[in-house]
DNA sequence: TATGTGAATTGATATATATCAATTATGGAG
DNA sequence: CTCCATAATTGATATATATCAATTCACATA
């Protein structure tokens, strides 16, 4: 049905990322556009690839463009002063990120840097815009989506505030093996040092942390390859052990 | 002429809280609604007064309801293991609180309590869900409220895991003065412990950082009372001095 | 195969912050 | 006004974490 729908936009549309991006079942809020306003978003939407590395959206530049991700990984940085960051979460396939202005003030309030190589498309702000006053549906989903992403980056800091060492890099590592890679013996990508940016700690520590978990038998690392031995552990440590 | 559409609605009305919650200018989310709309959303509401201390929502309760903050103080409070706390943010006359699980999965993702008398209504989740589908306008302002609360909480515990103590006390006063109160002595009716809560520090290391700007003549304090004497070098601090 | 460059690791030490304990102030109840 | 409970303050100490420096590792390039 979706697909069907799909099939009728365009050529042009499935040599493109649309109907991957827009097709993927349950968790796309563009599953409830219909062709017309499909149409109307995918219309002058540019695809862009980015090497690993890359910058896709700068914080403090102003932003008039959602982006989709096709494929790959991205991170998504909150920058401090001086060179202090903060990776607040990862950006797997299938989502859209708005760099925090959507709506407010069209500012990026964080800087997304692809991890790998990362495709997207961008799309303009003002046809989201559009689609929010033609499809009260679709306002609802944006609703949904902002909100779960937000929170989601709430609750993380959260942690970090009240958690000691041990429990951030517990709840990373179950962040990394449950919501972002699904597999377990998963490939990080991400160097110590970005793995340390996520849990608001130096490297030196992280890696420290990370060793004692070698030691205890919890996890297995080789490189950026992290195999999950004791998953129960990371819990009982993520609740504060 | 906003003004007009509220003395229609109803004698009930204006002696409940709406004239006040609904009518404040630009900031109220409330402005767009035609005068059936706000009809359908004060039917049923139900006013509600808090005694300071009392707790609003409760943190993981189920969330059927947006509470409308008519006068009073109150406090967001992330809850954590143990009996850690942090408080994100404080609530002013005039705001929306969804308890931060609106549209997502219905569980209040935060506590919210009383600092001084509260005066609120309570409304039901469905009416702003019927509203979102039946205004555009309502669904867009909606998204900027969300965003805009969400990015303010994001960016402070950003400060949080980012700078020393001085920075993030600076950061704590700038905030009271500019957002919350707007005058510049002012009581700030929080405990000690209340404001260390929202810094993600203890009681003493708070007290004891309050007693060095007081030294510097940056402050004076007295009980609750505070008076920034020296803006700018609070300002200097806050971007890490 | 040699070689160089950056990342990862380890160790020694410094420092920010928390903890624990004691004392002083404060405001309400009788 | 006095007394009591609670909050605020101060001090001494412990601990989590950062910093600095050195070494080893990985791996691409010549």
């Amino acid at each position: 049905m979706e697909s069907r729908k799909l099939d009728e936009v365009c050529d042009k549309c499935k040599e493109n990322c649309c109907s991957r991006c827009f097709d993927d079942g349950e968790d796309s809020i563009f599953n409830c556009l219909t062709t017309d306003e499909l149409e109307l978003l995918v219309k002058e939407k540019r695809r862009i690839h980015f090497k690993a590395g890359e910058t896709i959206l700068k914080q403090n530049t102003s932003a008039s463009h959602v982006v989709c991700v096709k494929s790959g990984l991205a991170k998504i940085i909150a920058e401090g002063n001086g060179d202090k960051k903060l990776i607040l979460r990862l950006v797997a396939s299938h989502s859209i990120l708005t760099g925090g202005g959507l709506f407010i003030d069209e500012f990026r309030h964080f800087t997304i840097q692809a991890v790998t190589a990362v495709d997207c498309c961008f799309i303009d702000s003002d046809k989201i815009y559009e689609l929010v006053s033609r499809n009260s549906q679709f306002a609802f989903e944006l609703l949904k989506l902002n909100n779960r992403q937000n929170m989601e980056m709430l609750n993380n800091l959260v942690g970090i505030t009240q958690k000691y060492m041990p429990g951030r890099v517990s709840d990373l590592l179950l962040y990394l093996k449950n919501k972002i890679f699904q597999t377990n013996p998963f490939d990080a990508r991400l160097s110590r040092q970005e793995l340390a940016d996520m849990t608001s700690m130096t490297m030196e520590s992280f890696i420290r942390i990370l060793k004692e978990f070698k030691l205890a038998g919890i996890i297995s690392v080789e490189g950026t390859n992290i195999h999950i031995l004791d998953e129960d552990a990371l819990n009982l440590i993520s609740r504060k052990g």
